[in-house]
DNA sequence: TCTCATAGGGATAAAAAAGTCACTATTATG
DNA sequence: CATAATAGTGACTTTTTTATCCCTATGAGA
């Protein structure tokens, strides 16, 4: 579902917001793969595991609807669509980095 | 899905892992709630919308399994159950408040 | 001509998550 | 005696999310 739409239902939680807009099952492998600069659906096919065009269409449609991707398509054949992250979206990664770091704390946790 | 099943099917990724812990439709609500210190069942069902009892249940239960709510049952009656966030919850709540600075922008980019 | 690469979507199936209803048990209170 | 409050779960339905399959269209190269 598109954040905004949640947003709408429910009173506006900002953490909520923030938390449904990078729920879906590939979007974080997205992050990573984008963090490095503009990525082609191609590339992220590749790249991710096995994801299906379908299913990875869908979240990268999400992910720029909820504005942390930006999507260019280049009138060219064959077809070129070039992926990037936003001033959000980057800003985006950087707490991402902290919750990754959390992570781990999680992890190590559970082997206890 | 309890978050270390995911962490057995992919490689361990700390950021996945973080992000599933918290991505359960009541979960956040949950964090906020408990915040403030224990919380009984009873007082989340109050506290949060239309929460069922059965779903809260869910939901606590994942979260004390992934090591970020801890839980005490009394042996009284009527019984008295307690939740409250383990050092690693509080960790995580240290995160979430720049992740909900981060969700400030997203809503105020989706007003422009 | 056939195949592959590119990007995309409709129709549908499968899986996962959330929600509903009914029941357990005990004590205090009206 | 009936009702409310406490916490919990089995069986089931609904909703949401992911996945699968097959189609569109175009140009390059074997």
């Amino acid at each position: 579902m598109k954040t905004q739409e949640k947003a709408a239902e429910n009173k506006v939680c900002p953490l909520e917001i923030a938390v449904n807009s990078i729920s879906g099952k590939w979007k974080i492998p997205i992050v990573w793969q984008i963090y490095e600069g503009k990525k082609r659906p191609s590339e992220f096919l590749r790249g991710i595991g096995k994801v299906d065009r379908r299913v990875l269409n869908q979240q990268l449609k999400e992910m720029e609807q909820d504005g942390i991707l930006t999507k260019e398509s280049f009138n060219e054949l064959p077809p070129r669509v070039e992926y990037s992250l936003t001033d959000i979206g980057k800003k985006l990664v950087n707490v991402l980095w902290l919750l990754n770091d959390w992570g781990k704390l999680l992890i190590d946790n559970e082997k206890v």
